[in-house]
DNA sequence: ACAAATGGTAAGTCATCGCTTACGGTAAGC
DNA sequence: GCTTACCGTAAGCGATGACTTACCATTTGT
């Protein structure tokens, strides 16, 4: 279920966009501080909160930790979408019919 | 920002497993609060909020209320995510390339 | 008409979470 | 070595959210 953590990760819109900024490229902290309405400690604590969903990952340069996204947690949630999407669009789809024919039984 | 809504309304354990119970077909609230460590207006709270969400619809069936999954909120979901995922890939490999070339770097 | 079944809503409680300020720790520049 | 830049962490606070119990509305069946 790791997919969960990535949900309740991306679930909060500040660390969302945290999270969006990095699509741009590799950050680090303090750039991806900049603009945003909150702190930059604040940013610090979305970014351990990302990271140990495994939907970024950092290295060091120097004085400053550069930020850039992991594929792995983006992947596990998109399996798990994707493995959904077929059964649910196949049986709405059996929905919509059931609804046809129920509107079929007022006609007649 | 429909995805968004999506996000926040699955990032609860609880909530996501009313919504994967619907995964097997349409079901009354009886049903799927039977079995769930919470009570049935917890469920009935949960499905008001996968509803705004448009992950889940209902249709009125006598003195029952049955549930099934909507595809537009999924929908909107995966398409948010599917644009993401090739940009990340890609930032991912021109990473990895990164690293290695410092790794030469160290060997020189 | 009345009773039973089903489920949505209100009010209140308790935990979780996101934010801020304050602090400590490490790496670069003079 | 001392200062400066950059960033993670701790503590505390306020708001949001998930849950329970109690209640009410609607529909079915007798």
């Amino acid at each position: 279920m790791a997919y969960g953590n990535a949900l309740s990760a991306l679930a909060d819109p500040t660390r969302r966009r945290v999270f969006e900024r990095l699509r741009q490229g590799p950050r680090p902290v303090g750039v991806i501080a900049r603009g945003m309405p909150v702190s930059r400690p604040a940013v610090s604590q979305h970014l351990k909160a990302l990271k140990d969903a495994g939907l970024v990952a950092d290295r060091q340069e120097g004085t400053r930790r550069v930020y850039f996204i992991d594929p792995h947690g983006l992947g596990a949630l998109r399996r798990w979408l994707d493995q959904f999407w077929d059964e649910a669009l196949a049986a709405f789809q059996a929905e919509v019919e059931r609804g046809k024919s129920e509107q079929k039984d007022r006609d007649r």
